[in-house]
DNA sequence: TTGAAAGCGGTACCAG
DNA sequence: CTGGTACCGCTTTCAA
């Protein structure tokens, strides 16, 4: 059943059909009612591949995520279908993992899919300090299509960023940390992307503008899995901290799970503080201080400014920075 | 760039470009470097809508879960994703919430996009007991691609599926928790959905086995999270139980939260069995027994079984039944 | 307000 | 092994 079928069956032409599909005024009010009870009544979709090939475009989104098992970019990937899918957009998705092969191999073939723009999630793919030629692709691929990063910033004309402000809070938490007199804060690591480096650059500079030293046995990089992380903190004997600042939740609750081994009271003794606001932060016990870096807001921000681009629209900021939340919980005393 | 400036610029016809493109032996080698080297050099890539419009396919999967911030979907998303990337089909995702009209909806919508076949996650689309109408929209679905349902089951020329065996998981904990003595194990649970309810089937049978009464007053629903149903459970005054068999990880931790409010010790004075192996199973204190329905096998499965229906296999089972796993951590006994 | 016809960029059949 | 050409189904311009 096609355009031509319609026309057919209600004895108009294709161009009146085309006409009624897509909703142009000028047709009579009594074709329109006529070619209507006809697509009704046979059930009739529009071919999406012929309309694609016409106009360039199947409005939709391609998204990619290092990992889409991990509840923050699950939340993020959630937040985009929806407010996309309220704009009559569709998602197709990439899981790319961290290495520049794959993520550029990814970025190629979505683009090969035509699709009207590239949203990724995460970290991971550029940011103050990384190196220029690791994210060439990505600016590549912005005269394609629209990009938009979430959690990542690469300057360029038609790249779009949102990035939680990720050094103010670690900035934050770690000045409440020594306001509560922490002398030593564990800063628990998992990786050196762009947001990873924001929160430690916060926590460094916090330290300094309190007259502390930057210790480097204070900085503690480990995989992000549980028990794989509290073990590695058993083994260093010589760790000693009075508080912990992690860039993630499970490295937090790792955090956790070593005071518990320890025997070590937490917040009495030891104060914990994770980042994502995730679902692990109350299921531990006790439950974790946590910062929530607005995910939902930065997938909102993202989802009405890649329309407002596409829509043609010239004045939508390359950059928009969404302060972060410290939900307090149990593992701190502030 | 397109096919006809390919081969224009390489001096052969479109024909030759197109057997070149899609790696067609009938060309000399001679004329299929030439052809090459062109488009290398143009950096051309075949239009996928033209090619979807002849072939009528763009090698795209639709993929359906009610919600993918969940981390059972979202581990399942994941590898249904990687797996089939590997076979070169993309995946075009729609979280669908759990109401029946957005479901058809999005069924539709996904359909009009010409997918070549429809991956739906979730014990939300349909098993038995669930009415015929209720599912109706998704036989009509396979009708026009082939439907692949994973935890759902709903029978069908062109629908296939792969199932955990939630009854046996059920019955065998509920036999274990027996057999350690507990007299009064709580059902906690948060849906109707088939398997839920396949659980549920389970854990009567192990108690009917055994010579226990099945009591209403031992199964408690309530929404999974975890503050929410912990809260539900202490304003009932008069529940007892003396262990906890819970159809989501949250409502175990949930169970566990109470129980630390109460004052009960786990696993001493309290049992305490998970659903899914999340996360949060390592993540609370004492850390969940849990029954792991895997996900990644069934995806596995699944992605196999579609691409042999999309390769013209007929001999391709309807219905695939894989055992779960009890993975035994802390809060019970056994 | 309507229709005829020219693309859009491929695939695949049929000749040669 | 290669080229010519008829589709695939829709959008849009141009005339009427």
């Amino acid at each position: 059943m096609n355009i031509y079928d319609i026309a057919r069956i209600s004895g108009v032409s294709i161009a009146t059909v085309s006409r009624v599909v897509n909703g142009s005024q000028k047709v009579s009010e009594k074709t329109r009612q006529k070619v209507m009870d006809v697509i009704k009544a046979e059930g009739y979709t529009p071919n999406i591949f012929a309309r694609g090939l016409g106009l360039d475009s199947m409005k939709t989104i391609g998204i990619m995520c290092p990992n889409i098992a991990d509840n923050y970019m699950a939340r993020a990937i959630s937040h985009l279908e929806q407010n996309f899918h309220e704009y009559g957009y569709d998602c197709i998705l990439g899981c790319s993992g961290h290495t520049r092969e794959a993520k550029e191999n990814y970025v190629k073939l979505l683009l090969s899919k035509r699709i009207d723009a590239l949203v990724m999630v995460g970290s991971t793919y550029g940011g103050n300090g990384v190196e220029e030629k690791e994210t060439a692709y990505i600016k590549n691929a912005s005269k394609q299509a629209p990009v938009f990063l979430i959690n990542s910033w690469i300057e360029g004309e038609n790249i779009y960023c949102s990035n939680a402000d990720d050094f103010s809070a670690a900035y934050e938490v770690t000045s409440a940390l020594i306001r509560r007199g922490k002398k030593r804060i564990l800063f628990l690591y998992d990786s050196e992307t762009f947001s990873a480096k924001q929160k430690m650059e916060g926590y460094e500079r916090a330290l300094s503008d309190a007259g502390y030293p930057v210790l480097g046995d204070l900085k503690f990089r480990t995989k992000n899995e549980i028990h794989h992380a509290r073990d590695l903190m058993l083994a260093y004997k010589n760790l000693e901290f009075d508080s912990v600042f992690a860039v993630e939740d499970g490295l937090a609750v790792a955090a956790l799970k070593y005071a518990k081994v320890k025997g070590i009271s937490v917040p009495e003794e030891l104060s914990v503080v994770g980042y994502n606001n995730s679902p692990l932060s109350v299921s531990c016990e006790p439950e974790l201080t946590s910062v929530d870096s607005r995910i939902e807001q930065q997938c909102y921000i993202a989802v009405e400014n890649i329309v407002k681009v596409l829509e043609g629209n010239t004045e939508v900021s390359h950059r928009t920075i969404v302060p972060c939340e410290i939900v307090k919980r149990c593992t701190t005393d502030f």
